[in-house]
DNA sequence: TAGGTCATGAGGCACGTACCTCAATTTTGA
DNA sequence: TCAAAATTGAGGTACGTGCCTCATGACCTA
């Protein structure tokens, strides 16, 4: 800040007002500091500014609450960071939503204190209201991130989140490598409005027909992401195709998808592959009823979270570069 | 510091004596301090402290030379992280070793200067010089790690690699699923007298046996990871075994197997899988001459060696913990 | 008992930043 | 043109730690 200082020919206590955009300082001295600020490369220091304020970077992540074993899994690997990353001045707070509560999530958002929250961290579908809701947190000065799903249009400062059409073309070429004969595969997913879903039935559907034409798709099925309905829905289709000889699940419901299988007794004679290593999909696999697990890395999400919070508190930096987050692909015989 | 001064009588100064291991204090009270900072649950900024020295964190890897794209791509990701690092006040240093050269490792380690050298990263096979540098470094205070390769019975703090086992069984088990109809199947290895070679191996005979006993093996072959020598091994291979259904490299020497695989004509009518996502397999991937390629994730593992060495640097911790680096597994469908 | 050695306390400066006050200077508006 | 307002400088304290000096007092030995 020295150099910042003598370089545009201020004091300290300019750079100190423009660094920290407080009031007081003239356009053109502001465009001054900002000039020698460039040309001398000078970065402020995110662990000196918080030990000067002796105070933590508060990262809020808000992840959906209900029966859906990923979600927790998101919130359990930000508990896990919770500690190590308390060395670095980092505080990190975890809210739990309903599932697709959108009032309550942008209630959770307009409640952010600038003062006490630097950053927010969502995990939401696309509505007007947390549209609403984020941009208006953006203008308090809290920056916020969309995980897994993002928000376009919105001011949201990043997103992170795998590339679910590359997720559906795994399990494509998987599947297909693993019928050498072809045969009939049925697609289950949650729901066809959810955009996670469709871009991964879109890979899983062009690897398959560019590759594997001896290979029938039946479906997409709709499970609603639900233990019970995808039981149901797997049951009658094995009754009513004693033929078939793959699945592949893209959305939840794994619990429901292991049990309709090990009661018709064909777990371990159909090729199959879901999403997210939780649970149930554990015990598939270990089980021998699930072949392949695709998995998000939550872990790895929420790493990458928490390094573009300490960029984004940074300030200044427009776009913010993260490592791409790679989808796991788990065998019973790689399992953790 | 006040807290725990106050809470074993003593002075600010003599817990700064005890904490950085300087002379000058009896016995009986370097106990009374250090208890009082493990009921306080005290533990030492490294931020403050780096900050307080001027001094950045100093970590030196050695990785070794040649024509190991493997080893390049460990290299190249020390690189891709020293930027950012530096903003937490992390030199990264890289030394390249040439491969097997255990003197100039011993040499290189030898000459550390633990004024200016925090932590040494080494990727080396057990040697007994290797040995005896590392416990010389130790007692020269600097900390030494092993990467992708351990060193047991040496005084290097901590591990970081893959459990090479399960890569292997992986392989089998996936290998196991293209071939519904049973098949022949080689193994290439390096050497086998590498212990991760070895350990691949192990895996994946274990799995083969268990559960694919329709897989008759063929080999292990040694390649010595070279790539000329690797091509003249599976075109004889190739030409020998007109009924191969697929083949299991798990060494290096891939551009190679490739160059034999395409010049055979037989290039994507055989499964075949690889270690190490390098220009060679992702070109394999590319053409459809190698199916699946198993990753050692060299990003995570130089992204846990520096998490490892910020732990290390506090001290007096013992053990470290890093999270496990997860065995990556590629399709030409899921490339970065 | 004198002289020496060792253990400890007290306090200062440094690191890079935040944020405060007060005074001095410049700009603005009428 | 002059007072009021806005801008800027100077300098202080703080954050948690490292590392230095100097003084003091306890203990040991000859």
């Amino acid at each position: 800040m020295h150099d910042v200082a003598r370089a545009a020919g201020v004091s300290l206590a300019t750079v100190d007002r423009v660094l920290n955009g407080r009031p007081g300082v003239r356009a053109a001295t502001t465009e001054r500091v900002e000039e020698a600020i460039k040309s001398l490369g000078f970065s402020r220091d995110l662990n000196a500014s918080l030990m000067a304020r002796s105070r933590n970077l508060k990262v809020v992540f808000f992840i959906p609450d209900g029966s859906n074993e990923f979600m927790d899994s998101l919130a359990e690997a930000v508990t896990r960071r919770a500690g190590p990353t308390l060395a670095d001045r980092m505080h990190l707070e975890t809210q739990r939503i309903r599932a697709l509560d959108t009032g309550a999530l942008a209630a959770g958002l307009d409640a952010l204190d600038p003062r006490t929250c630097d950053c927010a961290v969502i995990v939401t579908s696309e509505e007007p209201d947390i549209l609403a809701a984020v941009d208006s947190a953006t203008r308090r000065g809290i920056a916020v991130m969309t995980l897994v799903s993002d928000l376009p249009g919105s001011n949201r400062r990043h997103f992170i989140g795998v590339d679910n059409v590359a997720a559906g073309r795994t399990a494509a070429s998987l599947l297909g490598r693993f019928l050498p004969q072809g045969g009939q595969v049925a697609v289950i997913a949650g729901s066809l409005h959810l955009r996670d879903h469709l871009e991964r039935l879109e890979g899983f559907r062009q690897i398959l027909s560019a590759d594997f034409s001896d290979i029938e798709l039946l479906g997409p099925l709709e499970g609603h992401d639900e233990r019970a309905e995808t039981e149901a829905l797997v049951s009658k289709l094995l009754a009513e195709n004693p033929g078939l000889s793959g699945i592949y699940n893209l959305g939840a419901g794994n619990a429901g998808l292991v049990s309709a299988l090990k009661s018709s007794g064909r777990a371990g004679k159909l090729r199959v592959i879901a999403h997210e290593l939780t649970a149930p999909t554990r015990e598939g696999l270990h089980f021998g009823a699930i072949d392949v697990v695709l998995d998000q890395n939550p872990d790895g999400e929420i790493r990458e979270a928490i390094a573009a919070a300490r960029s984004l508190a940074l300030g200044a930096a427009r776009h913010v570069a993260t490592d791409p987050i790679e989808i796991g692909i788990f065998l019973r015989d790689n399992l953790r």
